[in-house]
DNA sequence: AATGTGACCGCGA
DNA sequence: TTCGCGGCCACAT
């Protein structure tokens, strides 16, 4: 064992760990996900959860979603198919495409 | 080593 | 209430 072996998981790593543990049918804002994965910004969780698209893990990256409860700002495409991955696990959308973090938040 | 970039967030208008 | 802008930090090049 080595000292190089005790540097921490790098930041990726940490933010899917905590990603694969938010619940079924539950939702985590950036923020969350930056904080307890141990990262300072959580532009950066955005970034990771991008990569993702190349990496297939079975990461629920559909239970993100920002502060305001929406879904954030991409294509379309990928827009579409996160809500209807988070409508299958029964969370509802409100009028204006809004989650209430109060009823599906962690 | 330096610079660019982003699936964010809070605040002021 | 919604919109625009700046600040933030870690990954990519």
């Amino acid at each position: 064992m080595t000292n190089s072996d005790n540097k921490l998981p790098n930041t990726f790593e940490n933010i899917y760990a905590v990603v694969d543990s938010i619940p079924f049918g539950l939702v985590m804002t950036y923020s969350q996900v930056a904080l307890y994965s141990g990262v300072t910004n959580p532009r950066v969780v955005g970034y990771a959860l991008s990569r993702l698209n190349t990496n297939d893990r079975n990461t629920p990256w559909q239970r993100v979603v920002n502060s305001r409860g929406k879904i954030s700002d991409r294509s379309q495409e990928q827009m579409k198919s996160q809500r209807d991955l988070l409508e299958s696990e029964g969370v509802c959308f409100g009028r204006n495409g809004r989650i209430d973090l109060n009823v599906y938040g962690v």
